[in-house]
DNA sequence: TTGTACGCGTTATCAA
DNA sequence: TTGATAACGCGTACAA
């Protein structure tokens, strides 16, 4: 690795000199600039990234922190956020905790270390405070700090409406949604069940919560619960559960002889492609990844920039989009 | 930020002596330890990963390239690698092109600028000089550019075998295998058609490729274009396809009315999950992703501590599942 | 056991 | 237009 200073020197220069062709920041005689150039190019010489990070006090990288990049949801939102952070000249670091506390622990030690310059938390299992004293910018998805750390999250409450009304228009007598076991009451997404139950329970239709464990990533393990519920509670009419499990109580009823959406509604929550790729088009409530990528990068920029942000809570919209398993 | 210096003024020491503590590359007497652990406590300090890795002369961080990590291919894969490099102490930097050939471009420039230690190539759309003389720890994947970087790969000629097998089972006539047409010689994964399209021939069974366009993530493009073939190709009772791809297919059968496995067979390339959490189970040939990841961060490791490899060319197995698309 | 001094690669500041 | 010097934060010989 040849430096800035090799440069120079075979160029007959002050590093400076070197530094000034490479940023354009002051006038270099034609004549001296050629001469560096070409000293660039024999020694085949790339400026060193750490260096400049270090007296920029700046990594020019915005980490992300999710469960499980494997997830439709966040390989998707990943997707989104790493176009809008380049588009900004930023790159992204991805860190996948594998569901796993600890490791999230670890992560959160490590990103402090100015290794990034902010952090986009898909991942909620610590303390508050452990968010609070980051020391970085930050910004959260779908999970209530306080009113300081910004929060991006789709408008989970018009989402559990949006679902309750699909069972009430397809007639269902008794709803069943499935959550995540280890949501707290900081996890906005929780909205969307309180929000679908209220709204059934005015309209007198009976709803029950399944929380399950959310962790593992699989499908037969969703698949074998969705039989056993379907056999044990066969007066339920609708389901409500993210993307995969969805699928899963989708192929439950078919192996079952269940008719959809005649005997069973389904709709989905989040909107992934998974929803999409099966045979039989699942209703869903979509969220826009897209626009929670955008936002959430829009935020942390701000962040990055200094300024201040106007509003701390972002909530981007959500539709319903109608498929074959719903009436 | 408080600095290493910093805490040696507050605990009155010099700063080499606060690094040894930190490393504990040597003794310290117990309380001067006591001292200083105070004194990083009081000042909330960081050690500083950026100067750490300057020094060093390694970041710590392995990237991986990936053409779009919303594919569940990549993201499948980038969950076992970014693991397998955490167990060794490093950590993953993903970067998705997009499919843009001149953002892989920009991203092997950056890349090379010691903001990470060695690079997993998932994209593959530069001149192989781009790769040769990239200066840095190379880990390809399913792309031959020469015999010293090192590659890792599926055995696609035996997943095109068994892909063969199966229609030949499925008493199959006519074959249609859908490929990528940007794939070259050099990416090995296209041995998978030939392996097929030869031992098909050598049972006197018609095949035919179709290459597409692969870069847009889009299965609603898929889907139309899998109505069509059907719909003009009747004769077709075989279709071999990424599993993307091939959802489209079974979900075009479905609305052709065509059924599955009778009239059309269907066996899925890939064995991701979006092949598994369909009504339908289908029939794959799966790549085992976890043992790529493996092997992939294997290999980069022993590059990064300069070890000779013993195999440029590491090829992992694959096997067939069998579902409900084939007889 | 502790401290001094320097190097890592870059850039800003000030002086020439 | 160019150069010298200091600074960023950390690690490590080497000296004390």
């Amino acid at each position: 690795m040849s430096s800035i200073r090799d440069v120079a020197k075979k160029a007959n220069v002050a590093a400076c000199t070197v530094s000034r062709v490479l940023n354009g920041t002051a006038n270099v005689s034609p004549e001296t600039r050629m001469r560096i150039e070409q000293a660039m190019k024999e020694l085949n010489y790339i400026p060193n990234e750490l260096a400049r990070g270090m007296f920029k006090q700046k990594a020019g990288i915005v980490a992300m922190l999710v469960p499980n990049i494997r997830h439709p949801y966040f390989s998707s939102l990943a997707t989104y956020i790493e176009d809008e952070l380049y588009k900004n000249g930023y790159k992204l670091m991805l860190c996948s905790t594998g569901d796993d506390i600890g490791r999230e622990k670890e992560y959160l030690k490590i990103l402090k270390s100015n290794i990034v310059d902010g952090v986009i938390m898909g991942v909620n299992n610590q303390k508050p405070e452990d968010y609070q004293e980051f020391g970085k910018p930050l910004v959260m998805l779908d999970y209530y700090v306080d009113d300081k750390i910004p929060l991006v999250v789709s408008d989970h409450c018009a989402g559990g409406r949006l679902a309750a009304e699909e069972f009430i228009r397809s007639g269902c007598k008794y709803v069943l949604h499935i959550g995540n076991e280890a949501d707290t009451e900081r996890v906005i997404s929780y909205e969307s069940h309180k929000a679908l139950q209220e709204v059934l329970s005015e309209h007198g239709i009976r709803s029950r919560e399944l929380d399950i464990k959310w962790n593992t990533f699989d499908f037969q393990g969703y698949l074998e619960l969705a039989m056993l519920i379907l056999e044990k509670y066969p007066e339920i009419d609708g389901i409500m559960a993210a993307d995969m499990p969805a699928c899963a109580f989708l192929k439950a009823a078919y192996k079952l002889g269940k008719k959809v959406p005649e005997e069973l509604c389904i709709v989905s929550y989040d909107g992934t492609y998974v929803a999409r790729t099966n045979v039989v088009e699942i209703t869903t409530v979509h969220q826009s990844l897209k626009e929670i990528g955008k936002v959430s990068v829009d935020v942390m920029l701000k962040l990055l920039a200094g300024e201040r942000l106007k509003e701390n809570y972002v909530r981007v919209g959500v539709e319903i989009k109608k498929g074959e398993t719903t009436k």
